[in-house]
Parts: structure tokens; C-alpha cells; sequence
DNA sequence: CAGTAGAACATGTCTAGACGCGTTGAGGAG
DNA sequence: CTCCTCAACGCGTCTAGACATGTTCTACTG
């Protein structure tokens, strides 16, 4: 071993009121957070900290799973328990849905991607016509059937984020929009074709834990948010055109607004 | 017992693949998201659980850690396990730092909520010169020291953000900016007033899981992320007059904000 | 009747060991 | 030299039990 990493962890407190495997946790966190560990770094194993520390392997278990739940260490089974790397952020900016952007004929995702100089792909496009669910509907201002449009996107092969779009069928039927492909800038040049000259859009975020269908879908690690936005657009007459209900890895992305100060 | 929660919870398939922890929180997991136990409902004990499934106490109670970090539900020392109930949430608009709302008097936080009908608070507040983090620098333009001003917000007496504010010296000093209460309208209105007119602000939005500081200040439960914001507020000549650091509980807040189409 | 000690029950922490399965590298077979 | 087998190692799952500590309610004491 190059660098002794375990030799430098420090013993336990016997007269410390604060649980054992809280204080193993906490030294392996100071080593990361000190950069003794760097990203990618792999941990002392299980029986290494057994030895060290002189406890039981689910005590040494209970420290590392409390350093998963936190984000900062990832297992790999037979292979070892590993400092986990930050993946790059995309940085999403307040005007990623400008028309200027549509104008170049990519849609947004696309667009910003390369712009960042990370290879996009898109994937598991599902398009339906569907009943959306209540709070969808209650943004659209209707409960009737509306075309759902479903996929998944990925960066540089891993998947960051899935989408659906719920639009109103009278907008959206026959039109380019009910086809897996829509084109040119996406829906939104589509919508603006159709007369929908695209206003502004509202978008609520949120954060949580993920689902377990959402871990699967985007390979979450343990520790691993998710944010959910709901984006709304408007067109110039006020009506509401689309709702795009989204998941994203929380780990993969930064969100940019600008605020209006007037 | 009203209603026989333990008894409704399915067996076992021994020839499954998923483990028996998981299939032990699956079948809970089911029972909160089909409504059979609701937010505040106590959980079947452990003991319970082990003589329904035939399986150690071990066994259960990883299933129930993994509802934990799921954020579904909360262990509480001696009482139980129970559905964790869903807090009101905070709506923040994206015009929540306009100008007419300032003029009313109140400051951001403090308008917002009691138009929320929450009950605010703020505490802990320390102001200090400091030399600012480094990300926090850059947005100043500047590694000088700066005038940090520290606190936390409470909603109906729950901790729900942590926020830091640097204002550079030679903008903040000897103004009521630097003192701990800066008089109606807040830190934006003495900056307007000294002659730094705001024209708009950028935020970052990220999210993670919080360090074990941020648990403690915010009194989170496990499986509850936060929402780190990074905002920077420019004056009409261009300079950035202030970033804000926050930290926010995620499960007490819905983040909006309206993107221009244009 | 009020107050309290204690039992019963709840989760928290820890031990010691067993078996399973994915990964890796050394050494032998071809 | 190449390929394959297998042992060593690493994490994943599960058992059975012990003791600690917080909570609640009962029943006894004064």
C-alpha cells in the first residue's frame, strides 16, 4: 500500500457518549473531507477496519452505510467501498428554452449539452395519449386525454434525466408533435408553428429522495437526490400549452435562474 | 387495533431473487403508497414484523433503515416507527425579491411567510468580517475580506434554513448592513439606499445530502436532502453587491421561478 | 387521590458467526 | 504464451442473542 491509510485513522472513545460506528464514520469522513481519501480513492475493506478498530464487521457495515446515505462513499460489490466521484454538473441556464436557441434548430437539451461539450443522447422516447395525472391536469386546466411524451436522457452514456410532456390533444394531435421525432427544435418550435407563440414558462422545484423505480431508471447511488421540477409553458395568450414533469440526477446538474430585482 | 396493518402485509416468496429486506420494505413501501397507513400512522412494530415474516430482528430492521433514507418514514426512540408526515411547504416565487415587496418594509423571508400564513422566526443571527469561502469570492471578484452575516429561519418553530450573506467591506461598513438588525426592508433596502440600485440576481440551485452540521441546525430527518442556493445580486452598474449562501431543508420548500420564452 | 416505581414495549447499539456472490490475480494446464 | 481454474478477497444477506435507553401505562404506595 502506498499510503497507510487505516494506520492513520485514529481509535475509538470508549467514554465517548457518541455511538461506535458514528465515530468510525466520522473519522473515515474527516479523511475524505481532509483529502487523506480523494475521489475515486478506495476505503480500508470491512476486515481492515474490523482489525483497526477492534469491532464487530456490522458495526464497521453500520459506519459505511451511514457514509452512503450521505452521499460520500459508494460500494461496489467484490470490488471495495470507493470515495465517490462527483460526476461534471451540467449548469442549466434561466434562458435554456430561449427562442434564439430553438432558432438553431436543436432542442434544448441538445443543445446545451454540446454547447458544454458533453455527447447527449436520448433515449426510451414513449409518445401516448394518455390521462394525466391530477396535478398536470389541474396546470393544463383540463383532465381530458392529453399526448404524453416520455423519455430518458443521458450523458456521455449515463442517464441523468427522464422527462414527460403532457400537451393538450386539440394542440397537439396530427401535428408533428404525436411523432417520436417532432423535428427542429423540438416541440416548442412545433408548438410556435402552430400558432402558439411561447410566452414564458413556470417551473416549480423540488427535491427528494428517489423513488425505487426512479433509482433504476437513472442508476442512482445511494445518497443520491433526485430534483423533480414541473415546467409550464405559456403561450401569449395565456393559455397553458404544455407540462413537462421532470427527474433529474441531483448529482449531475446545477440549476441557474435570474432573478428580477424591479 | 382499529385495523390489522401486520396482518394485510403478504408472505415472503422464497424463490425470488430480491432480497428478503427489501421484500419486507416493498410490502411497506406498498402500504403507504396505497394509503393503508397515512402520514402519522405508526408503523407494525419490529417484533411484530419478525413474527409475521419468520425472519431476525436484523432482517427488519434494515428493511425499515431502507424506508429511512427513502425519507418515507421516521424512527423514533421508544415510540416507534412511523409514515412521515409531509410538512407544509414554502412557496418561493421568483419575483420574491422585487422591489414592492421590499417597499412594503419586510424583508424576503419574513413577507413571504406571513403571506404564507407561517408563523416566522429568525435566530442565531452573527455578523461578522470574514474572509469569504473561495466559490463565494469569486462571485465578489474579490478574496478581501467581506461582511458576512449569518442566521437561520424558522417556520412555526421548525428550523427549515440556514443562510450566510457576504457583502463586501467597502459597501457594508459602518452602514446598518452591518449591524444585526438592519432596519425594514432588510439588507437589500440599504443597499438600494446607499446608492447600489439592484437589477437582478442569479441563483444556483443545488442539491445533496446534508453534513452532519447541517442535520443538527436544521433538525433533519434522514432521508431529507437539501437544497444548497448560491445567489449573487448585481447593481445596475454591473458589480455584484452581495452573495447568499443557503441552505434549506428540501421537504419545506417548492422553489418557482418563471423563465422568459424570448 | 396524587405520585411514583416498575413492567412492558419500543428502538438503538453491538457481538460472533455463517453462507452467498462478484472480482481479481496467481498458478497450472494446454 | 494463452487460457482457465481456483483461492483469496471484498461486499451482501441473514441469524440469534445481549444489553442499553427512551416511552408509556399500570398498579401500588403513601
Amino acid at each position: 500500500m502506498s499510503h497507510d491509510v487505516v494506520g492513520e485513522l485514529g481509535q475509538l472513545d470508549p467514554t465517548s457518549d457518541r455511538a461506535v460506528f458514528r465515530q468510525i464514520a466520522d473519522y473515515l469522513r474527516e479523511a475524505i473531507e481532509r483529502g487523506r481519501l480523494h475521489e475515486g480513492d478506495q476505503l480500508p475493506s470491512e476486515s481492515q477496519l474490523v482489525d483497526h478498530f477492534g469491532v464487530s464487521r456490522m458495526t464497521v457495515r453500520n459506519s459505511l452505510q451511514l457514509l452512503q446515505t450521505e452521499g460520500l462513499v459508494i460500494a461496489e460489490h467484490g470490488k471495495g467501498v470507493f470515495v465517490r466521484p462527483r460526476p461534471p454538473v451540467r449548469r442549466l441556464a434561466s434562458d435554456r428554452f430561449a427562442r434564439r436557441h430553438r432558432e438553431q434548430g436543436k432542442a434544448a437539451f441538445i443543445a446545451e449539452a454540446e454547447q458544454a461539450g458533453i455527447k447527449p443522447e436520448v433515449d426510451g422516447i414513449v409518445v401516448r395519449e394518455d390521462r394525466p395525472p391530477k396535478d398536470v391536469a389541474a396546470r393544463l386546466g383540463s383532465t381530458r386525454k392529453a399526448l404524453s411524451r416520455r423519455r430518458r436522457y443521458l450523458h456521455e452514456g449515463r442517464p441523468v434525466e427522464t422527462a414527460t410532456s403532457y400537451i393538450p390533444l386539440d394542440i397537439a394531435k396530427g401535428t408533428p408533435i404525436a411523432e417520436p421525432n417532432p423535428g427542429p427544435g423540438g416541440i416548442y418550435a412545433r408548438l410556435e408553428e402552430a400558432g402558439h407563440t411561447l410566452d414564458h414558462f413556470d417551473e416549480e422545484v423540488r427535491s427528494r429522495m428517489p423513488l425505487p423505480e426512479e433509482i433504476k431508471a437513472l442508476h442512482l447511488a445511494s445518497g443520491t437526490p433526485v430534483f423533480h421540477l414541473v415546467r409550464t409553458a405559456f403561450d401569449t395568450d395565456g393559455r397553458a400549452v404544455e407540462v413537462c414533469d421532470t427527474i433529474m440526477a441531483a448529482d449531475a446538474f446545477v440549476l441557474g435562474y435570474r432573478l428580477p430585482a424591479r
